[in-house]
DNA sequence: CCCTAAATGAAAACGATTTTCATTTTCAAA
DNA sequence: TTTGAAAATGAAAATCGTTTTCATTTAGGG
């Protein structure tokens, strides 16, 4: 890692490199919130700045990409080699992730008819997962009308 | 309109009905500022506020979509009949949208393996327009190296 | 060891979104 | 038509995640 930082033109640092190990070890579409909670158990020295820019860094050498799923929170998510999309629940909050290989080369054969040169592909479905689903149908409550505005 | 919002138990104001008439007689892809700007132009009385909440309800009783690209602003999409996605140029920032009918259908078929309902999709490429690709190509600069943090 | 560019930490700045609150308005019931 | 409760509005302030600033420290090539 050091070394592949180093051959594009960045150095390695001890808050770096902890940074960089915590994000790696923990799940997958880490807020800076969390990453930096879990680094200042480590070490609680490392400031909140470093460990955004250091978040911006590994999307930047490409190991990361940022994923919005609506609730402002910017989350950010380890590139994999086969490209994937999210389900996303919108009662319990979970993300599962879905193959979407075939799909981006659709989407890509569409986008090249318009001319269009894709660089980045985003298949989000919001919806209810499997175990809300089987709450709701057990009908533990059966949330309320809700039709006002906040 | 009036009958509508008030069967789902809504009052009508004139500053409500200026508001839905402008949003829908506006393109694609509204901002809250866009909208707002265009409001105000009928009546310079009409709050900030009031457009923002009025932009919500039209989510909320199903007409329009929050939709974002990705630059921090939150923008209103109607909801049309057949769903689409949406080529997103991160050169001069043009939406083009196209039909995802059938990719829609395999997203469904996707999620419902894994036990998951889905509500919504949404389906966006980033990458680079025909008209930008084409003044890229004619070498009319040819953007340095950027590596570089902020 | 030195020097310069890069990195860091604390704090402040930013900026879109959302809420608060006093006041006005709608609309259905009387 | 009058009336009153609920909803809507406008101005301003609060929120809150993100980003920048700036003084200081550190990495690492020469
Ligand atoms: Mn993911
Ligand atoms: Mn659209
Ligand atoms: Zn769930
Ligand atoms: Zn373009």
């Amino acid at each position: 890692m050091k070394e592949f930082l180093k051959t594009k033109g960045f150095k390695m640092t001890p808050q770096r490199e902890l940074i960089f190990r915590s994000f790696f070890e923990m799940g997958e579409h880490v807020s800076v919130d969390e990453l930096y909670d879990r680094v200042r158990r480590e070490d609680n020295s490392v400031g909140y700045a470093t460990v955004w820019r250091n978040l911006k860094l590994i999307c930047r050498v490409g190991l990361a990409e940022e994923v919005n799923i609506g609730d402002g929170i910017t989350r950010y998510d380890r590139v994999t080699k086969v490209p994937h999309g999210h389900l996303f629940c919108t009662e319990c909050k979970s993300v599962i992730e879905f193959n979407v290989e075939q799909l981006v080369g659709v989407l890509a054969q569409k986008a090249g008819e318009r001319g269009f040169t894709p660089d980045s592909f985003k298949i989000e479905v919001q919806g209810v997962c499997e175990g809300c689903r089987a709450l709701k149908a057990s009908g533990s409550n059966g949330h309320s009308e809700e039709t006002g505005l906040p």
